[in-house]
DNA sequence: GGATGACCTTAACGACGTTAAGGAGTCAAG
DNA sequence: CTTGACTCCTTAACGTCGTTAAGGTCATCC
């Protein structure tokens, strides 16, 4: 009788729930019902906890944020340069995404719940500023980077992670035989759509070298 | 008489004026009863012409790319620096998404449906091994840029464009109410919720600092 | 002038998000 | 001990969506 009788449904709770769904199913697939028949419930049971299903997503990027910077790689270690700190940031932003099926998708189409996210941002702001940077020129940067890995893995889990459907366009090879006439694009194909780790590292290593450009008056290379 | 049955349902005049639809209903809003209707036609007959709403979109995102590399101020102009073109190409990427009611999010999910954009990166990434870049940086720089843009141009949408709501997450002085604890993303707040226009000018500029820094050796700074 | 095929119609299906109405359980006041 | 209120869930249903089935209409060609 111990396991028994208990029910009592918790945003956070169903939030969990609802996100394993969603590498099971993909953001398509993530339906209420689904949801619901998880939890041994009936759909509408759902709207005495969320207002709606945009709630619901809300509450899932919140706790993906949450996994975010509970993980150890993303959190700031002491004596670290400011280059190290976008550098993880970015990258534990990327891996945080990267952990649910359409994780970009949801996360950049929600908004966080709490404040939680603010105490984040609040050090990372800190850390910036502290290293030389301008209020202004510390948000400019965190921002530019964000949005830079916001939009790659969107366009990384864009190409894969179809529901059954494999899309011609996404074929390599068929892709190189398309576009015989145009070489450069065509060789593109491959750089393209293989090596995301290597090539998100190395635009976010392009962006850090730009902050650096941009922003070296303040800054020191510490 | 002369304009009568001129019912001949295009897959280009369609996908206009779906484009024409977003803009006034957005996404949500954008039914394939509501396209049939603006076509004087019931919603089954776009399937003779598409196989599905997903091929609608697509044929959506072409139109889109066709009207950005159509505009003068994203056409390379000769004897143009490899950083004006990468900032035109983006500019105008950017001036292309935001001419619709979430441009950004229609453009990214959807796959081109000719090779109409082979020829344009032809000239980009052709544009960029003359300036001494490797097609490995050419590629690299072009998508790192690329992803950038996207993300920034769909985080914009984001914010605003969502029909009726007025999400409370997103009033300003609100939000500052409920940051008081931390100072430096309450300050950010105002930095990040305006002036859109110069903070992504800003942000490319940065990063054309970063490809010029990461792949200085053989790109001249003509 | 009858068959063919292109293009559109009407009817309907199943699934979705969401709302309405109400029942079962807990719990404190009378 | 009863009663009423509140919490949390149920069943039933509504309207809309993308999509399919089946069948019309009309020009075109032999």
């Amino acid at each position: 009788m111990a396991t028994k009788k208990t029910n009592k449904l918790e945003p956070g709770q169903v939030a969990e729930t609802a996100l394993r769904l969603l590498n099971e199913r993909g953001l398509e697939g993530l339906t209420l019902r689904a949801i619901a028949q998880e939890l041994h419930v009936q759909a509408p049971a759902l709207y005495w906890h969320f207002k709606n299903k945009q709630a619901l997503l809300d509450e899932m990027a919140t706790v993906m944020y949450r996994r975010m910077v509970a993980d150890p790689d993303a959190r700031p270690a002491t004596g670290q340069s400011w280059q190290e700190l976008v550098l993880a940031a970015n990258r534990g932003l990327r891996a945080g995404l990267l952990r649910y099926r359409d994780g970009a998708k949801v996360y950049s189409g929600a908004r966080f719940t709490g404040t939680d996210h603010a105490q984040d941002m609040e050090r990372q702001l800190g850390a910036l500023v502290d290293a030389g940077f301008s209020l202004r020129e510390a948000v400019r940067a965190s921002t530019t980077a964000y949005m830079y890995t916001l939009g790659f893995v969107t366009e990384e889990q864009g190409t894969e992670s179809r529901p059954g459907e494999v899309r011609e366009a996404f074929d390599i090879e068929e892709r190189a035989r398309r576009l015989a006439d145009y070489p450069l694009a065509a060789a593109a194909g491959a750089e393209i759509f293989a090596g995301y780790d290597e090539r998100f590292e190395e635009g976010l290593r392009l962006i850090v070298a730009g902050i650096e450009t941009l922003y070296a008056s303040g800054a020191a290379r510490s």
